[in-house]
DNA sequence: GCCAACGTTGGC
DNA sequence: GCCAACGTTGGC
C-alpha cells in the first residue's frame, strides 16, 4: 500500500466535485515524473491526500483512493482538447492516468501553513523547496500526521 | 498579477 | 550534449 498527494485547483476541480462525481479520471498530467508515479507505482486501493492548490488557503482538503490503475490518457489524442499531444499515439501512448475515488472531505482543511509549521511534516515533498510536482509520494507517517491534524 | 523556480524545447 | 528562451506552477 502506497500513499500519495495529488494537487488540484479547486476552481477547476475540487474535493466537492470529486464527492459529487464519486470517481474521476486523473487526465491532463503532462509531467514525466508525475506520469511515472501513476503508470508504475499507483495501485488500486492506494490512499491519496487530495490537495487544493492555487487558492486561499491552500491545503489538504480530503481523502481519495486509487480506483483504477494506470491506463492511457485519451485526452492526448483529441486535437480539440487542451491536453492534445501529437507525439502521443494509440500505438505508443506517452501519457497515462489513474482513476481516483472519493473517500472523505475533511471538516477542516489542513492548510499549507499548518503543514509548514509541523515539525513531523518537514520531510514532505510538498514543502521542500522547488518541488512543484502535482503528484508525489507521501510516507505512511506523514499521511497519518495529516489525518491527525484534520481531526484536531 | 507578480515572480521565483524549474521543466521542456530547439538551435547549434 | 549544451544552454538560452520560453512556458508552467503555485504561493503570496
Amino acid at each position: 500500500m502506497n500513499f500519495w498527494l495529488m494537487k488540484s485547483e479547486p476552481d477547476v476541480f475540487g474535493i466537492d466535485d470529486l464527492k459529487k462525481n464519486k470517481t474521476e479520471p486523473w487526465d491532463g498530467v503532462r509531467n514525466y515524473q508525475a506520469r511515472n508515479f501513476m503508470r508504475d507505482d499507483m495501485k488500486k486501493g492506494d490512499k491519496i491526500l487530495f490537495y487544493h492548490s492555487s487558492c486561499s488557503p491552500a491545503g489538504v482538503a480530503g481523502l481519495a483512493e486509487v480506483s483504477k490503475e494506470s491506463h492511457p490518457d485519451h485526452t492526448c489524442y483529441d486535437k480539440k482538447n487542451k491536453y492534445y499531444d501529437p507525439k502521443s499515439t494509440k500505438e505508443a501512448p506517452r501519457w497515462f492516468m489513474v482513476e481516483v475515488k472519493f473517500k472523505k472531505k475533511f471538516k477542516n482543511l489542513v492548510t499549507l501553513e499548518e503543514i509548514k509549521n509541523t515539525k513531523k511534516l518537514e520531510t514532505m515533498g510538498l514543502v521542500k523547496k522547488g518541488n512543484r510536482l502535482s503528484i508525489m509520494p507521501v510516507s505512511e507517517k506523514e499521511f497519518n500526521t495529516i489525518l491527525k491534524l484534520a481531526e484536531a
